[in-house]
RNA sequence: GCCGCGUUGGUCAAUCGGUUAAGACGCCUCCCUUUCACGGAGGAAUGAGGGGUUCGACUCCCCUACGCGGUACCA
């Protein structure tokens, strides 16, 4: 009778967490918060068999990790635990529900072996009907308490032989019930075999306990993969024996999501064949010891799979593509999901990232950037900083130093960041709303300045690497054939006397600054400044890549400017003789 | 085989009987940029097929085709 919303996902902890599944989990979230509801998280654990160990902490860290957590579940408790079905089972609850259907005729005892179900299956087998049903049509020849007599049921049953609970489905009914997704669907009970309800082990199957669950946990609304759909038929029969058809949640049967390439559902092998993620997280299979990257460790963030996610099935009728969360929990809508199945596109999906990447401000995921640098053993700091920003005076008594005792010098002497120099260079980062109605976003650290710089050339979080590595290691090789040909000795002395200019100058300019001196020498020294600037950006990144080349002198610091142009023009004057 | 669900460009998709059938991804061209991106402007590309209903169908109905899902003591 509760009016309360509540919705819950229910997975059988046996792998990994599928793009699908999440998914499902989402919409069933997003519905929840948006009616004020609240949302379950239900282990199915009830084939043994195919029990995998750590796949449910597996599937919360995954619900964690996307946002989407639950407010009740195993790891969290709440008033309708447990929330495990093995722990139900020991609880006695299907049992007593599968027995009350006994008892009121709509379920019955059945004897049968797994060899003699395959047995009949075989006999009856024929090319207009290749897989007999266990139903209305066969009990009939079967061991159960339907057709057996009583003495025997009670006899087999005394004896302690092993047996199922089937439901019994009468022919020639119609059952229909209204999908919020597809409207009226309809099924004939002809065609529905008497599935078992209570497994031989005294687990009951699905079908049993998702209706008991979801009615003992007052569900009131179940969303859940298509692939459900044909198996509704027998739900509804469980509802109107057990509890009555009008207490029945609403339901929804999304569509799936389907393989990039031909048809089908997108399975694991999908991404591992075309190259993509398919699960949330890394997963590895502890039996088998496969292992499968996930979406996380890809270099995706939660809120742009979250979004790619709500948008494969599902829009809001405008335009727009790019959602948080709140915007999806506000607009969300269950008429608007879609029938159909969607193909995944990879491409995509890395576009919703990119975008996110630009959106947020490098410091939502500067830590994650932090490590995989870590990882690489690239550090965040900028070498020179401090002996740059500390005095002037120095400078010339450093032009002795031979490279290599430089750069690792200037390496060492930085353990840490000075919080006061950060601030510097910050008009440069036009794209932060230092302006704003809302609360003062804290100031950039440096290694945060320089991810804002690049963050428009990084789709995902790896590409970080590449793009930015370069600001805090020597570029591991100089592309010196992009300046060798057009190398004269008036650039050579331009670069001489450039380095000269920057030791002279009282302070390390921002990037306007840097571009005005230089261009001022550049036409003093009557050559073109686009003659100088590639050579420069080689010198300083190695390529012929990255962000303007002042912004990249500017977070660079006066030292290991210097440092890179000499080090080139090293190479240069080598190859030249 | 049977049952159910589905079908708008290569992909995601808008349209809820009347539009030159949006938009996005990807692709191509150009502009911006003394690199690479970002950004901007264009371009190619779509209603599975056949019947109806209607003054008018992408939209409603039927048939066919195709695809998918199910047809387990798996979920």
């Amino acid at each position: 009778m509760s009016k309360k919303v509540r919705l819950r996902f229910a997975p059988s902890p046996t792998g990994g967490l599928h793009l699908g599944g999440v998914r499902t989990v989402l919409y069933n979230y997003l519905f929840a918060r948006q009616h004020g509801g609240e949302f379950i998280l239900r282990i199915e654990d009830t084939d043994q068999t195919r029990l995998v160990p750590g796949a449910e902490e597996y599937i919360i860290d995954c619900l964690k990790w996307c946002g989407l957590e639950p407010d009740e579940g195993p790891h969290k408790g709440g008033p309708f635990g447990p929330y495990r079905q093995s722990e139900r089972k020991a609880l006695g609850i299907y049992e007593k529900y599968a027995r009350q259907l006994v008892q009121a005729g709509h379920a019955y005892f059945a004897f049968d072996t797994p060899e003699e179900i395959e047995q009949m299956r075989e006999k009856f087998k024929t090319p207009e009907n290749p897989s007999p049903q266990y139903g209305h049509a066969l009990r009939h020849r079967m061991r159960n308490s339907l057709h057996l007599p009583e003495e025997e049921t009670l006899r087999l049953l005394d004896a302690g032989t092993p047996y199922t609970i089937r439901i019994k489905v009468d022919p020639s009914q119609q059952v229909s019930f209204t999908d919020m997704i597809r409207g009226q669907v309809t099924f004939s009970t002809d065609g529905i075999d008497d599935k078992v309800l209570l497994k031989a082990d005294g687990m009951p199957t699905y079908h049993l306990a998702v209706v008991v669950d979801d009615h003992l946990m007052e569900i009131s609304h179940a969303f859940r993969g298509e692939e459900w759909l044909p198996s509704a038929p027998v739900h509804i029969l469980l509802w109107r024996y057990l509890f009555g058809e009008d207490k029945m949640p609403h339901w929804a049967h999304l569509p799936l999501i389907l393989r990039p390439d031909g048809n089908g559902k997108l399975s694991k092998r999908d991404g591992d064949r075309l190259g993509f993620p398919v699960f949330a997280m890394n997963w590895t299979d502890p039996k088998t010891g496969e292992a499968a990257t996930g979406f996380r460790e890809r270099g995706f963030l939660p809120e742009a799979f979250v979004n790619l996610l709500a948008m494969l099935g599902w829009n809001d009728g405008t335009n727009q593509e790019i959602f948080t969360m709140a915007e999806l929990i506000q607009k969300f809508s269950m008429d608007r999901v879609h029938k159909g199945g969607a193909k995944f596109d990879f491409e995509k999906a890395k576009w919703f990232n990119h975008e996110w990447l630009k959106q947020l401000p490098a410091t939502a995921y500067s830590p994650l950037v932090k490590a995989l640098f870590d990882q690489q053993g690239i550090p965040t700091e900028v070498p020179g900083a401090i002996a740059d920003e500390a005095t002037a005076k120095e400078t010339t008594a450093d032009e002795a130093a031979d490279e290599a005792a430089a750069e690792s010098a200037a390496m060492e002497s930085l353990p840490i960041i000075l919080p006061g120099i950060d601030n510097i260079g910050i008009p440069i980062l036009g794209a932060v709303p230092i302006l704003s109605d809302e609360p003062a976003a804290p100031p950039f650290t440096h290694f945060e300045k320089v991810l804002e710089l690049v963050k428009d050339r990084c789709t995902l979080l790896p590409d970080f690497v590449p793009n930015a590595g370069f600001f805090f290691q020597r570029p591991a090789s100089i592309d010196l054939a992009a300046v060798q040909p057009k190398w004269t000795p008036a650039k050579q002395l331009f670069f001489v006397e450039l380095i000269r200019q920057w030791q002279l100058q009282p302070s390390w300019g921002d990037a306007h600054t840097l571009e005005a001196g230089f261009k001022e020498m550049a036409a003093a020294a009557a050559i073109k400044p686009g003659d100088l600037l590639l050579p420069l950006r080689i010198m300083l990144v190695g390529g012929k890549f990255g962000p303007h080349v002042f912004d990249i002198a500017a977070l660079l610091s006066r030292q290991e400017t210097i440092d890179r142009v000499r080090h080139t023009l090293g190479l240069l004057s080598e190859s030249k003789s």
